[in-house]
DNA sequence: TTGACTCTACGATAAACGTAGTAGATACTA
DNA sequence: TAGTATCTACTACGTTTATCGTAGAGTCAA
């Protein structure tokens, strides 16, 4: 019942988290929305997205002559594996370490520090996790 | 002046967390030591070590008839762009959300949340920053 | 000193990746 | 309606990845 994803590669994944975040996009707004801002030629993301969609990651309505694609998988479940293996093979295994990094090599604003205290403050009690 | 890294593939990545983690190694010992348990052959593991060595991210001594490979750049030298570039491609550039994601979906023992706590409150520290 | 091991060097290979061109269908516009 | 732009489908292709076999050198013990 575990019905194990097919992980996607670097580029895959930054196209997905465009549909993520951006909601049913044709293939030419995800062109214009890659965060990484390198230039593409437009079948490029096209053929990305039909290999997505070949990985039953995502798929598509016909809209006129445009096809318009979604992701049929929650980011949660792929990112799920994606982040445990990361924290295995690049962090010995340890959470708080890739935490660590994040937080020391990552740019992080105000805000965003005050994002991540009200994340981690907020687990605390959910989990019902006690400080020793 | 910024002399970029040439990014070690995910293979790469983990032979490079070997070397930091437990020090100089011989490719028999990484082969030993890798986080993922997969099976692989000795010739596999040091052949990544070659490729690594190639570019320039680990240099090995000759010890009697072995090579005792290390890494010969800091771990935050190699995670800093890898995770810029996740957080940028991924997490839609805020390192908040990876590290929501990174919360909730691995594993948190007691004692890592409770070293992530403190390593959240050092950041705080240590940049100055105020809660607004 | 001859096997049995172990190590490195080198080459091979299959699959995945990232990239993009071209052809043909469709839609838009002057 | 003729021409232009845009879209998908399909194919191709050079690179990188991950993998390992084999050959030959070195080591060591019987």
């Amino acid at each position: 019942m575990k019905e194990n994803i097919q992980q996607p590669s670097n580029l895959e994944m930054q196209v997905l988290s465009v549909l993520w975040d951006n909601g049913p996009s044709t293939a030419r707004q995800v062109l214009e929305a890659m965060p990484d801002g390198k230039k593409r030629a437009y079948t490029t993301v096209l053929s990305v997205l039909q290999m997505l969609e070949k990985k039953t990651l995502v798929t598509h309505d016909a809209q006129g002559n445009a096809h318009v694609y979604k992701p049929c998988v929650s980011k949660r479940k792929v990112l799920r594996p994606y982040l445990r293996d990361m924290v295995r093979n690049v962090f010995g295994g340890s959470p708080s370490e890739a935490m660590q990094f994040l937080l020391q090599e990552t740019t992080v604003s105000d805000d965003e520090y005050n994002e991540i205290r009200k994340t981690v403050d907020e687990f605390n009690q959910q989990s019902g996790k006690k400080p020793k």
